[in-house]
DNA sequence: TGTACATCAGTGAACGCGCGTTCACTGATGTAC
DNA sequence: TGTACATCAGTGAACGCGCGTTCACTGATGTAC
């Protein structure tokens, strides 16, 4: 049962329709970019019009970047349902970045000083950590002694909640994101190129060193 | 004996004026936000003067740029002369990009579409691998059966140049560059506020790591 | 040492531009009786 | 089914703003003889 009205339907499609000339202005130009009257403009409709679906720029700037982090934990719970394991997370993560670096940077480029993330984000994030929680408290890497990071993390945990995680498999979690995150935007930032090598090759071996433990 | 006439040490004195004011601004509100106008305001002096200085916005960029590589490479260079081990060199790395983590995602941030890097930059970065290459061969960390990526960057080593690294050194030197990145991106971007553990552990962890290879 | 000239830093007015945003309005679509 | 009214999408004119950049100029500093 469909509860929306005609007129709400046609209203989260212009909604939709305007964000989509966002994300190809932004992927263009980068989000500093970005213009609601050039958007209007593309639409074929005056500037004024945005109004009427989003109060100001920032707003829309924002439901970008939620819907930046929506796709990005989609992507790996999908990939995690499907039975994905740490090495296959990895690359559905990846492929995910490459899809659309610019939507990468919006949730991990450059950080607008003073901006603070709204609450909707962090949430999502929090999701994002879980996935990865669950996946590396599943794996069982060779049992090795607690390091020094196993330690400060069992105190400091505040980021993984109830989650029944051991302190390595925090450890492991966060190392799992730090490292791809590394090798993934310096690659989609174009650090690599002309280095010569495949930066395929590095994240696989990073990968799989993450799922070797 | 200076060569330099008094008129030359004018010029270069109120440019570096300029520049330290644009990292100000920078500091305060992003590379996308720096404004001649507001800097000569701030100088004291009227907009037009700067062109006396830089030829439009972008020269100046590109020069804040350019210092930025030059600041970083001279950072891991001091250290490595100063006898620093790998992970000496990680945390030369750390206090550099702290100081100033505006000036860290002029390098690394989000990249602008369709911008290529100058010659001179891509020179500099090339200096920064170069002490990674010395530093990772100098390193003897516990032998081990070449890897598949080792395999891989010994046949692609463009970037080394004519450096004497063994394939195993290319991996880690690589591998040092993109988790350290990896760990102090997320940092400075604030990605870890509110998750309650210490980056400085986790960025340890994964320089010491490195080292143990 | 003094004078004539060249160099060059900095000014102020002016340019066009595109931006975000407001406002009063028109006209189409939906709702109530 | 038909009419009266309310809702709401979209328009066009207008706002002030700050931006980068140009231009013709003034006046100080340095150079040559």
């Amino acid at each position: 049962m469909d509860t929306k009205t005609p007129r709400e339907r046609y209203r989260a499609q212009v909604q939709e329709e305007i964000k989509q000339h966002a994300w190809t202005q932004i992927a263009a130009a980068g989000a500093s970019a970005l213009s609601l009257n050039a958007i209007a403009k593309q639409m074929g409709m005056s500037g004024p019009a945005l109004y009427r679906y989003f109060a100001n720029r920032d707003e829309l700037i924002s439901e970008l970047v939620k819907d930046a982090y929506r796709s990005m934990a989609d992507a790996v719970q999908e990939a995690a349902e499907a039975g994905a394991d740490l090495v296959g997370l990895a690359h559905a993560l990846r492929h995910w970045a490459l899809a659309d670096p610019q939507r990468y940077f919006l949730i991990y480029g450059t950080p607008v000083p003073g901006y603070h993330a709204p609450e909707a984000t962090t949430q999502i994030a929090a999701e994002i950590m879980t996935v990865l929680l669950d996946a590396h408290t599943a794996a069982q890497p060779p049992a090795t002694p607690p390091t020094p990071l196993d330690r400060h993390l069992a105190e400091h945990r505040t980021w993984a909640g109830e989650h029944p995680a051991p302190p390595s498999a925090l450890r492991r979690a966060l190392t799992f994101w730090t490292r791809l995150h590394g090798v993934l935007s310096l690659e989609l930032a174009g650090h690599f190129t002309g280095m010569g090598f495949d930066p395929a090759e590095l994240y696989t071996a990073e990968a799989e060193a993450l799922a070797a433990g």
